[in-house]
DNA sequence: ATAGAAGATAACGTTAACGTAAAGGTAAGA
DNA sequence: TCTTACCTTTACGTTAACGTTATCTTCTAT
């Protein structure tokens, strides 16, 4: 499969897929050759998964940085109890903050729909007067 | 009080200040002189609220153009229902994608922590053998 | 043989949210 | 008066994650 049928199914861009193997995340990783036809970039399968794996790691909010760490220690298998809780510490910083927000958020929602509700109420009581 | 103490009270340079200045989310809104001192910026308290009321919604995760459409909303209290009402649509977009990215979260930390009690456990047995 | 679709590289452009440096004005204390 | 701390405006620099040309090949179909 070339670039183009891999950006449909990842539904990002060719320059996207072009730019994480600039960045070391996809593809000709260290000397792979995978230019088998006329100097067309060629992908797998496993390809396709890991760039998946990307793209959900990025919506979670990791930045591609971070995605890259994460990717080389789910690679390499044998990596070591350090590199693997550094990065469940990312992963768990991340989570709590990612939390924090959310609790924002309920807070500042419901302050809002008070607001409205108040409003609305306030036009009801306008309208019943005329 | 100066720029440079409300700088210190909500944690952020002076230029991030002058920066929401200019994007018109905090002082001389309009037409307030508020230089009073040899062309001194003034601020007062209502300035510092304002200036938290940003801060918290960058950190909920809002753009700073979001954060003006928001404060313009809280400040008019006249502003009418429909305006209201759209600000409540993308603030509830966003507790929505917020609520995903947790999800995510979650899920991937958890396979991350069976990875390692696995690698973990190898290694115990490992030790055993000995 | 040629047109068109898809790929390749190279390189400049873009947005957000400030950082940083330059060059100078002001106020308060020793 | 001089230093020092804080302030002013102006303007170029920075990072991330691509977007957007531009120019050149390669492959497929007619």
């Amino acid at each position: 499969m070339r670039i183009g049928e891999l950006a449909k199914q990842a539904r990002v861009t060719t320059r996207t897929i072009r730019y994480y193997e600039e960045l070391g995340l996809l593809g000709s990783d260290q000397d792979k050759p995978e230019r088998l036809e006329g100097d067309f970039r060629t992908y797998s399968e496993t390809d396709v998964l890991r760039l998946q794996k990307i793209t959900s790691l990025k919506r979670i909010g990791l930045s591609l940085d971070q995605i890259g760490t994460v990717l080389d220690m789910l690679v390499n298998e044998q990596t070591n109890l350090q590199a693997r809780q550094t990065v469940l510490q990312m992963l768990q910083t991340h989570l709590v903050e990612t939390d924090e927000k959310i609790e924002a958020l309920q807070h500042f929602r419901a302050e809002l729909q008070e607001n409205i509700a108040r409003v609305q109420h306030l036009i009801n009581e306008q309208i019943r007067n005329i």
